[in-house]
DNA sequence: GAACGATATGAATTCGAAATCATAAATGCC
DNA sequence: GGCATTTATGATTTCGAATTCATATCGTTC
């Protein structure tokens, strides 16, 4: 690799010369001219290592996610990414799983000028604590309003599960089922804003629930779940004739279930996920389904971080918190109720 | 942040004492427990900068995918991540879209050990290049056989295609169309396998091909594309009774404006799409796809690399392919074809 | 034309760890 | 018990750039 040392030399000028023509400084435009155009024949190249050591930059932001498989995340990151490259910014993305494995725990630092947490519940519970003491400029997203005390950007999915359960109800629906993710190490309502929700408009139109209207799995956005989960559902409460999904891959499973043992959505029973991810618009039917603005999520993180680089403070004093609205999509995997003999 | 310096000072020891309690040497048992204790009372971290300047090591590996959003490659980087993960290596994955429009080209340089490239075609021309002459380990996956210069991992869509087309035929179909991603600044046939291999296996079955019955487009996995895709192809050639996809994603998008427009699938019309991402299995009606086993192929490209690394060697000299097997998987999105009266 | 500020360049220091070099104490060997 | 090894530790150099410090030249100005 060829080092600032070599340009020199070979420019017949110092080494801070060469800083001078790359960062700015005085020189007369005839060196700058002459040192730039070695710089470009040898392809001199900064060391980003020694670079850093010296600045503490590395225009590199991680982006921590639950699962890079999981298309909303990706949508979510591309928001990121956006922003991020305007700004010259380099966004790398690591899985939590492997954060979680991950030997040495604050990897991030030294290596990221900042972090973004995606639903920072879903990594080891020392992670956020980590970032936190190693004063690192951190935003995340959360999917309840919260009192983080990192800048965030957040969606209310409780106003999500109310249009979701009224837009049911106003189609005669009253026996709605609910199957959704609850990470087990926690209670059944405890941060759990779409299941709050959901249990709250239910009872805010009278309708009484009952426990087996619900089911849970500790898989979070996957189709199997939600394969499964219809399928145990059904079978402990049968009158349903609609149900509700924490997220459009349940959802998506539940369907499939439902399909092949000749059950028909929307005519038989109407199904209504959460999130809107791409798919969502073209699958078969098309999903009802509480939209997630994922790249204006993504974008209004990039912006936080930024700020925080920018002003060189990590988290600790008035934290932003941005809520971004949602709205229900209605598309057509739900419908009126069916009235006719059973 | 705390370093070394402190540490030793802290503990009563030099500095490079230090350094051998973190990195093996001679030492004491009792100074090494006393070292030790303070190293983990300061929460002392080595910096990542100091660290990477001396040794030229990162113990990150770069994985530059077309998409983040595509959930074919978010299956391949768990695979990667598997394997990287087991070797104490951190994954950081960056879109070629960022990599294209980056401004300092060769960023990875300097701050990864090594890159693997995700079907490289869609990144601009350089790219390659570049990583090259900075003699960057470097692994790469193709769908095409391939006569790469770096070690890598390709899958043969051509033989995929030929059990797809095989497939149908042997259900009775005979007018099949194609709908298939193309690189716009390519030509029709040139490193094209999936393309190639349904022309060729068409021929094979002594079924002509007319242009009408293919459609291509030039937005690589895209639901939108598919779904647009179908309209012009059935406009322009109404007798189809099948249709092949270069992924799953076309698939669906075709599959959803079929229903849309009273076409069943598989009744009136059979899809077979390619890829076999998770969703496939679970989609309305499930798809009969050609199976990458995405992975395996993550862990095979990850090992690549890791040899790469080991060996201190880049790519420069006999590399290393593997070829991973693929097969088609029968699902329900594909049936005998009808015989009834039009 | 002496003095001062702006322009232009080079030299020395610094960042934090690893690697090399140097030294001291403990141990083994004949 | 003297000398060669091991064992154990400290001092110095090095990685490659940014930053600070020092110096030299050129214009202005009165």
């Amino acid at each position: 690799m060829v080092t600032r040392k070599e340009v020199a030399l070979q420019a017949g000028v110092s080494e801070s010369t060469v800083t001078r023509v790359m960062n700015g400084g005085y020189v007369s435009p005839s060196v700058r001219e002459k040192v730039a155009k070695v710089i470009e024949e040898m392809n001199y190249r900064p060391n980003l290592f020694a670079q850093g050591l010296r600045t503490k930059r590395t225009y590199q932001i991680a982006c921590i996610v639950p699962s890079i498989d999981n298309p909303f995340y990706g949508e979510v990151m591309q928001g990121i990414e956006e922003v991020a490259i305007e700004h010259g910014y380099v966004l790398s993305m690591y899985s939590s799983r492997v954060v979680n494995k991950s030997p040495g725990r604050s990897f991030f630092s030294g290596r990221n000028d900042a972090v973004i947490l995606l639903s920072p519940g879903e990594s080891r519970g020392w992670l956020l604590r980590d970032l936190w003491e190693a004063h690192m400029p951190l935003a995340t997203f959360w999917d309840w309003e919260t009192e983080a005390p990192s800048p965030s950007v957040s969606v209310d999915l409780r106003i999500g599960m109310q249009a979701a359960v009224e837009h049911l109800v106003s189609l005669g629906h009253r026996d709605i089922g609910y199957i959704g993710y609850m990470n087990p190490a926690r209670a059944e309502t405890d941060r759990n804003p779409r299941l709050t929700g959901f249990k709250e408009s239910m009872a805010a139109h009278g309708l009484r629930t009952h426990p087996d209207q619900f089911q849970y799995t500790a898989d979070r956005g996957s189709l199997d779940a939600g394969y499964h989960g219809v399928e145990e559902l059904v079978g402990k409460f049968p009158g349903l004739s609609a149900i509700v999904t924490s997220n459009d891959l349940l959802a998506f499973g539940a369907i499939r279930w439902l399909e092949e043992h000749g059950i028909h959505v929307p005519e038989d029973i109407s199904v209504v996920g959460c999130d809107d991810i791409a798919y969502s618009a073209l699958s078969n039917p098309p999903l009802t389904t509480i939209a997630i603005p994922k790249r204006e999520v993504g974008n209004h993180l990039m912006n936080l971080v930024l700020s925080l680089i920018e002003s060189r403070k990590s988290h600790h004093d008035g934290s932003e918190h941005i809520q971004v609205p949602i709205e229900l999509v209605v598309r057509s995997s739900t419908a009126v109720k069916r009235t006719n003999t059973e």
